[in-house]
DNA sequence: ACAAAAGTGTTGTCTGTACACCCATGC
DNA sequence: GCATGGGTGTACAGACAACACTTTTGT
């Protein structure tokens, strides 16, 4: 048998970022921290993975802690591994990000863990390299939009085709044309338009609607070309 | 100060993803396993990320254990975490692939590590979760190609247009038209025609090429939309 | 009747794709 | 002179981007 005894062994940390979406700008959700080392400053949420912890469990267990939400988009974003990038200990970390509706998001959790969210428009000084971090995650989440329909994830289930917009254009920081958006979006056959309009931002109203599932899923596999 | 004494500590695996392009097929460089557990079964080649080794710096050393080659193109792939995914013992592995000209492999240190270049067309059977790690490299592979101009570093520094549209059909296993491959690899104006012919293939001779370093880099950076 | 947001079409330009013949050379 | 692979152009179709007015309804 070989022995595997001889090699380091090392600490392995989860950072999560979290994505969510309050109708105009697109935020994250950030700790300020009660320990040292840094205290008071802002950091991702994290944590360590355990002895027969898979990976992928860690993540979703550290997002569980601070959220309360489970089976949520999650995605491996990237294993960040410098040696001195914990400025206390040598700790490999694993960035997740997740996509949260907003308005999931449960206040007294929110306090109790200190946290708060941020637009990423201007993102303030965050620990080690979670800043990095983010900016990547920021990336990889243009990305895969670009490809793929997830942004859905961080909508309410019901939302106006402006709402959608909005989200888009708040991932690209870019702003996008009325006209072109709804063809496109309505060439993809991902939304069904429902009876209901909701009312509150105008007086006419406007539809609502909710994605068809099975489409969803669908090109969630096979990918699709959207932005 | 915070104290991580308490978390568990992990074996942590580099495993690396060679790929090569011999004019006709993407391959891949394997192990045939010369120890236990699962001797003489294939695998990617691997190691153990050391104390205060820097995960990529650790890549970088896997990569040049087994074929002598520094400088190359290498990227991170994903962190593979599930408990079991080593029969043996739990160990967390990053994967990382790399590119590298086939032609500057040297036959002394391949024989010295029981190393086979084998197509990826039809994979054998790998040990423990490497033949997902093949597969997602592969989709990574076509991703990043189609939008960045990395694909260059599987070939030699001078090449021809027949060998160029070779190496991206066989990437996307998929056949390409002459023309048309022609008209768009001219149009993003990144590689220059030499006076030099390449004789060996054809009585007419084709014109060798090489990159346009400088309009490389800034695609590199930038993306491309190239297929 | 007016203010405020929703909803809806057309056109020109560009990009992608399909397709076949002549050219240069060594034998 | 012929066999072999190298090199080149055109036309059609679909996608994208730019652009502004009408509709609905609450006040």
């Amino acid at each position: 048998m070989t022995s595997y005894q001889q090699y380091a062994r090392h600490l392995l940390a989860i950072d999560c970022i979290i994505f969510g979406f309050d109708g105009e700008d697109l935020k994250g959700l950030f700790i300020k921290r009660k320990l040292e080392p840094q205290k008071g400053n802002l950091s991702l949420m994290g944590g360590f993975v355990g002895e027969n912890e898979s990976v992928e469990a860690a993540a979703e267990r550290v997002l569980f802690e601070l959220t309360g939400l489970s089976n949520v988009y999650m995605e491996q974003l990237h294993c960040y591994g410098a040696p001195n990038r914990d400025t206390f200990s040598r700790v490999i970390s694993i960035a997740y990000f997740a996509l949260i509706n907003i308005a999931d998001y449960n206040e007294t959790i929110l306090k109790e863990h200190n946290a708060v969210w941020i637009t990423l428009k201007q993102l303030p000084e965050l620990i080690f390299d979670h800043r990095q971090m983010v900016e990547d995650a920021k990336e990889k989440l243009r990305q895969k939009v670009a490809n793929h329909p997830i942004g859905f994830a961080l909508l309410p289930s019901k939302f106006t085709l402006k709402q959608l917009q909005a989200l888009y254009e708040a991932i690209y920081e870019t702003p996008l044309d009325k006209r072109n958006f709804t063809r496109k979006i309505s060439s993809i056959d991902i939304i069904k338009k429902l009876a209901e309009k909701e009312k509150t931002s105008s007086k006419k109203g406007s539809f609502l609607y909710i994605f068809d599932e099975e489409k969803y899923k669908l090109l969630e596999k096979e990918g699709l070309k959207f932005i």
